[in-house]
DNA sequence: AATGCGGGGTG
DNA sequence: CACCCAGCATT
């Protein structure tokens, strides 16, 4: 799937580096340094947390545990205190059971490969990799909320990131962009910093991009469609068979109550799947001429989506089946009609068709 | 492969 | 209000 072409990878990863040493963020507290402490620290607490959240929390914590074995002398008690209000506090328990784990297993000092960084308290493949990479230049990927975005928009991938499928290809995508080790500080951060700038999730500013010559999605402009959205649940659906009972001139429509799905509203007589347009009109009392099926229509609400189907039905010059709830409307009064949106646009679309009845068109 | 975890920001 | 965010661990 990922553009194989070799040159192309190679200036994705350049132009980005130097894009992040020109116009990228460069004082971030956790920035400027290669201790591998205060970069884990900054890592597991930016994990689903934003930038501006975590300054105060790492300040604090810095100065309460000035280093690695600080922290893991400290009761987890204190630091839960001092991760009070960061959320997912089961990063704050790793954290302390991480940093026992590098003082027991490598006296004090994190491993200077992904792999081994990865097998510890609370470190996935991700923050592996961006430890991996700011502390020892390790050529390792991150793939995070901001990476994705902008390599499905660079590269154009659908479907939802978060799939499987599509996530395995990020990260071989991912992979393939490494530039060499002398550049992975600045590609790393350059990457995060695009997609927390410039790249953002809603009006991307294209026009500043050092990619955006070979953006996929700035070229389709289809930078608002990617990355693809989660796919909702699949909403329960409903089939039902209306009938457009008309007479040349008006059309037979029922007033639905005043509470409910399209509460007031004036709608097409319903019935389900199984009632046929005849036995519908019979029970109506309705002279059938002829009945001829449209093309389904779907209309999603919020909690499930109706598929409607038509049918449009030519009956005879009716008394006045005025009682109850139901209403003939003259064709020419539909765009004014109280009508469902999806309803309205459907007689719209066939009005034309009733100034000309013998207009049988061949579909 | 799907869920839970959490507080804060955004359209 | 739904969705997203420098994800990971667990089921």
């Amino acid at each position: 799937m990922p553009p194989a072409d070799p040159a192309a990878l190679r200036e994705f990863a350049s132009r980005l580096v130097a894009w992040q040493r020109r116009e990228g963020r460069h004082d971030l507290p956790w920035q400027n340094t290669r201790d591998p402490y205060r970069i884990w620290l900054s890592e597991i607490m930016l994990q689903q947390t934003q930038v501006s959240t975590v300054i105060p929390y790492y300040a604090r914590f810095l100065e309460a545990f000035p280093t690695l074995a600080d922290l893991a002398a400290a009761p987890l008690e204190r630091v839960l205190e001092l991760w009070s209000g960061l959320g997912y506090y089961a990063r704050a328990r790793h954290l302390h059971a991480c940093a026992v784990a590098v003082c027991a297993q490598y006296g004090g000092h994190f491993p200077p490969s992904p792999e081994l960084i990865a097998q510890l308290p609370g470190i996935g493949r991700s923050t592996a990799a961006a430890i991996g990479a700011f502390a020892f230049d390790c050529r390792a990927a991150i793939l995070d909320g901001n990476v994705k975005r902008v390599l499905t928009r660079c590269f154009g991938i659908a479907g939802f990131p978060g799939s499987p499928r599509v996530e395995k290809g990020l990260w071989a995508l991912a992979e393939a962009l490494l530039p060499e080790a002398p550049d992975m500080v600045a590609y790393t951060q350059g990457i995060m910093d695009l997609g927390a700038g410039l790249c953002a999730r809603s009006k991307p500013a294209c026009v500043l991009c050092p990619l955006q010559e070979h953006c996929v999605a700035r070229r389709e402009g289809r930078q608002e469609e990617l990355p693809e959205g989660k796919p909702g649940k699949a909403v329960p659906e409903r089939q039902v068979s209306a009938c457009i009972f008309h007479d040349g001139e008006r059309i037979l429509l029922e007033r639905r109550p005043p509470s409910g799905i399209w509460g007031g509203l004036l709608t097409l007589p319903e019935a389900g799947t199984e009632e046929s347009a005849p036995a519908q009109a019979q029970r109506l009392g309705l002279d059938l001429l002829a009945a001829a099926p449209l093309p389904p229509l779907r209309h999603t609400f919020t909690h499930f989506r109706l598929i409607l189907s038509p049918w449009l039905c030519r009956v005879g010059p009716e008394r006045m089946l005025r009682e109850g709830s139901w209403e003939w409307l003259p064709w020419s009064r539909v765009g004014e009609a109280a009508l469902p949106a999806p309803i309205k646009k459907l007689l719209l679309g066939l009005e034309g068709a009733q100034a000309a009845p013998s207009a049988s068109s061949g579909n």
